[in-house]
DNA sequence: CTATATTCCTATTAAACCGATAGGAATAAT
DNA sequence: ATTATTCCTATCGGTTTAATAGGAATATAG
């Protein structure tokens, strides 16, 4: 229950990768080897985390991708939602007219409550802290 | 993302259900009816509840199932836990030894942590609080 | 004793999702 | 031109999930 993708878990340890490089470009074929992931399936997932503005890229020979911003202005919720989009417990947890039970639904605020605990908790990390530990 | 799968969303409604039948009998099909619930696809779900000893039930006519502990006293996590079982961001977060990154697994003390998050909200909210909102 | 209504159990289906792969187009350096 | 890279789209095989089907076991009612 409430598992983590093999993708948003790859993500992070691709940052955690591209943190240590200090704004260096890494390829992403290189980010793969270090950290044991399926190259071409990698390639996906950097291109996710660019269209969220959290690293930047090149193209072509000497190419690659870089980190933009410093460790420590990167929340860990960032990263999820670049890969997964928005957490929802349910589908009716940001409009309550779409919720089938109406609007009388009693557990979607139960829900919505779910999510502000999740939220805040990946909110309050930092890549920083969890590349250093 | 973390998105609570249909059959917990389901067995808190019957819960609730349940709940304000004051430790008479439903059928599930009663159950069903009443929560907008496919008939055949909630037996599975209240055994599961019954196996967690969250309810009783009583088998041939005039047979159903009840509510054997106070609203209050039957905490969300309870519920989650009897239809998914324990909450696993990832695989590795009860045994390090486990991980396939080793002991030396950053990310996993994140992992754990969010389990913790996850786990003390679900804990802190009983059935009462859910059903009356 | 029979008919009926229920829980209980197992198998099966159809659809969705997920991890991974494949094949290439666009682009930039050498 | 060659090479190395990001970028894009399609597809595949496996797993999970929601739901259905069919019936065995059990209890009540008549």
């Amino acid at each position: 229950m409430f598992t983590v993708s093999a993708k948003t878990q790859y993500a992070i340890r691709a940052m955690t990768c591209l943190a240590k490089m200090e704004g260096r470009y890494a390829t992403s074929l290189e980010i793969a080897q270090a950290e044991n992931i399926p190259a071409k399936y990698l390639e996906g997932i950097m291109r996710r985390l660019k269209v969220a503005g959290l690293v930047d890229s090149e193209r072509g020979k000497k190419g690659g991708y870089r980190m933009v911003l410093d460790p420590s202005a990167i929340k860990m919720l960032d990263i999820v939602e670049a890969i997964e989009g928005r957490i929802k417990p349910v589908t009716c947890v940001d409009k309550a007219e779409l919720c089938s039970m109406g609007a009388a639904c009693l557990p979607r605020r139960f829900w919505v409550g779910l999510k502000a605990a999740i939220d805040g908790y990946l909110a309050e990390h930092t890549l920083k802290d969890v590349a250093e530990g």
